[in-house]
RNA sequence: GCCACCAUGGCUUAGCGGUAUAGCACCUCAUUGGUAAUGAGGAGGUCGCGAGUUCAAUUCUCGCUGGUGGCUCCA
């Protein structure tokens, strides 16, 4: 029987008679306990059944591996498909990707499913795994698909998209169930024991809003029962620190009904978390080089029709505001809603609208009077406070609301200030995620399609555009992504991107920079050769809102703010009511010296006190007694559990006014260790 | 906006065709207690809103409002 020289991991060569699978190449390798659920064939990916008959390089692909999490997890989506198939005849599956966070299915035909069936599911798949079914590859010919799938228009659009005429494709079959698939698959459903059914959403085919909806099934999938079990367990874990759950336990904001979806309290605590984070934001801006400004919440419709944003994002705006002797006047006239709305977009009558972005105000305060070459680099920033109109189902927490507090800040610079002001903005950036021990985001930087002709400006500008924002990001010294076609219409920019606890993606920040808005603006400065010049103009907020931003914030310390960010940095807790006058004199004195403090001198006993304020986080508990009262000395608690007994008030309030300034991370006020 | 699910005192929550549990928080009294729950008592709810079915609805049906997961991951 003929040879072939396999290669395994280490770099010995091993000989085979051909015909051998890649499974038993890896049992070979790794013995029968191998953990492996497919094969590295010359670094692809395939099957365990793979017969080998040349020579190539074999390796396994651990079920621990990124790709053997990826393989299991599509895996169990057919799994999932076969069970809902043989549950729900009339369903009819149509893709089951592997994602991030598990996989799912999307099936047509399945409307009214809803999570209490998830059980019954759940149930059939794990019968299916004890079935052990053998999962074999089948290679088809592109008649024998269409046939097999003659029922199912979904899989036949998919057939007549992916393949070329007269092109074969392969497809998976576990007992009577086979899907359209590439693979590779686990080689038996038995690997596919510890699944878990996780949630029922909808899904649009193709993810296009004007085709048919779909009923997705999301799940998860593990190796075992143990880590099926952690994974589990994290995502609680997790779930606690939701903003919008702390945000209620913490009392940071609050989204009332009868004041309107996504828009935002912010109630005491977080207020004052809001405005310790704009008086840093602001120390580092007046350093910059910013000037602060400040405009009102609306602005003329004719101003956004030069600017462009209205009627072009009418959809995402606020209905616009209409003077009301006009509108008692149209009312009188007879005119509709569609007849005012028509009106409006042709500008035959004004009105006002909430700004849904501050740029035009900026740029009004820098036309109101000339500017000359001398003045430049003009930077404009304000927590200016926009109105979207995001979709109801969109709306969430913090994190996408309705009205919203931007960092914002416009520059105007000379086409030569373009890649100092940009990284300059990154600075920014960089100090204040510094100074949160935020590390944990990716940046994309966004650039024009080269094949496309939609965007405003020369070639030229946007190639030194463009650089300048590469070698911004490159400054970071995080990773950054270059992102063809993701450049808006007027010019490159950079994002800053973080997840939020279940995985969700934000946007956090950008960098912008724009020819556009100075061109329709008619916008110029005087150059130092006497003529008119048309700046260029940079929109940045690098933490994108107050709103967005403190979300994020809140689930980042998990509530445990730094003494700094807290919104209460001591509790003074009374061993009895004898100390309530001490408790009360130290309270006056820390507050003097500009520490927020709370005072609980109730007759609770000590224990049950602290238990209560733990809820609360606060960087420290100040214990006060007999003992403290005549020394005049305080005892502390840190968070973390840690006391120090007898500290003299003094030293400590200069310790902890010292951990303020510093910004110091985790509160670290003790001597001794007691947990 | 669309699909599924959810909505009970400040929070967490039981319950059901006959107007409702419990714990924490809150208040009162006793206790004056030294670092994760002292004891006893009390108050607090038109069961999200509006209609319908019924002798009767928090419970069933419909609508609305609000919330949650998702709608970008492509055989």
């Amino acid at each position: 029987m003929p040879m072939i020289q396999v290669t395994l991991p280490d770099g010995e060569v091993n000989e085979y008679s051909t015909g051998i699978t890649a499974g038993e190449v890896v049992i070979d390798i790794f013995g029968r306990k191998h953990g492996c659920v497919a094969a590295f064939i010359d670094d692809e990916q395939r099957d365990f059944s793979t017969i080998i008959s040349n020579n190539c390089s074999i390796d396994g692909i651990s079920a621990e591996s990124e790709e053997g999490i990826h393989v299991m997890r599509h895996s169990a989506a057919h799994l999932l498909a076969q069970a809902v198939v043989m549950l729900y005849p009339e369903a009819k599956p149509t893709i089951g990707p592997a994602i991030e966070r598990g996989f799912y299915y999307d099936f047509a035909n399945l409307e009214s499913f809803g999570e209490t069936d998830l059980k019954a599911v759940q149930k059939k798949m794990h019968e299916l795994a004890r079935n052990n079914l053998t999962i074999e590859r089948v290679e088809c010919s592109e008649d024998e698909l269409t046939e097999l799938f003659a029922t199912n228009p979904y899989k036949l659009e998919i057939i007549a998209d992916k393949l070329e005429d007269g092109d074969g494709s392969t497809i998976y079959r576990q007992g009577e169930w086979y899907d359209l698939c590439l693979g590779p698959h686990v080689h038996s459903t038995a690997k596919l024991m510890h699944v878990r059914l996780t949630s029922v959403s909808s899904a649009f085919w193709r993810g296009d809003q004007n085709r048919e909806q779909l009923t997705r099934i999301y799940g998860l999938v593990e190796a075992s029962k143990e880590a099926l079990k952690l994974k589990m367990a994290a995502l609680e874990e997790a779930k606690k620190r939701d903003h919008r759950k702390l945000g209620k336990d913490l009392q940071l904001f609050h989204v009332d009904e009868d004041v309107g979806q996504g828009l935002i309290l912010w109630t005491p605590r977080g207020a004052i978390i809001r405005t310790v984070l704009q008086n840093f934001i602001s120390e580092h801006l007046t350093r910059q080089g910013y000037h602060q400004v400040y405009t009102p919440h609306i602005g003329k419709l004719d101003l956004y029709r030069i600017s462009g944003h209205f009627p072009y994002y009418q959809d995402s705006q606020y209905p616009p505001l209409v003077e009301k002797d006009l509108m008692k006047k149209l009312s009188d006239d007879g005119c509709s809603c569609s007849d005012l709305s028509n009106l409006m977009v042709s500008g035959d009558i004004d009105g006002y609208m909430l700004k849904p972005m501050n740029c035009p105000h900026h740029i009004k305060i820098y036309s109101s009077q000339p500017r000359s070459y001398r003045d430049l680099p003009l930077r404009f920033a304000e927590f200016g406070t926009v109105y979207r109109w995001e979709q109801t189902g969109e709306i969430s927490g913090m994190t996408r609301v309705r009205g919203f507090t931007q960092d914002d800040a416009h520059l105007f610079v000379t086409e030569d200030q373009i890649a100092a002001e940009v990284l300059g903005c990154i600075e920014l950036v960089q100090i204040i995620f510094a100074a949160l021990g935020m590390s944990d985001y990716r940046v994309r930087v966004g650039l024009r399609d080269p094949d496309s002709s939609k965007y405003v400006g020369e070639s030229q500008r946007w190639d030194r555009a463009e650089e300048a924002c590469r070698k911004a990001a490159d400054s970071l010294g995080v990773n950054w992504s270059e992102e063809p076609g993701e450049a808006a219409f007027y010019g490159p920019k950079i994002d800053f991107i973080v997840k939020d606890v279940i995985g969700r993606e934000w946007q956090l920040g950008t960098v912008q920079v724009d020819y556009n808005l100075p061109e329709r603006f008619e916008l110029n400065y005087k150059g130092s050769d006497g003529e008119l010049h048309r700046p260029v103009m940079i929109h940045r907020a690098p933490f994108g809102s107050m709103e967005r931003f403190c979300g994020v914030l809140i689930e980042h310390f998990a509530g445990k703010f730094p003494t700094w960010l807290s919104p209460t940095q001591a509790h003074i807790i009374t061993i009895s009511e004898k100390h309530a006058d001490y408790a009360n004199k130290i309270a006056t004195k820390m507050r003097n010296a500009g520490i927020r403090v709370e005072v609980d001198d109730s007759d609770a006993t000590i224990g049950k006190k602290i238990r209560n304020h733990r809820k609360m986080y606060p960087a420290y508990m100040i214990i006060v007694g007999d003992g403290e009262m005549e020394n005049g000395t305080v005892s502390i608690r840190a968070r973390n559990g840690n006391q120090s007994a007898d500290v003299a008030l003094d030293s400590f309030i200069t310790d902890i006014c010292e951990e303020i300034e510093k910004k110091v991370a985790v509160p670290s006020l003790v001597l001794e260790e007691n947990c």
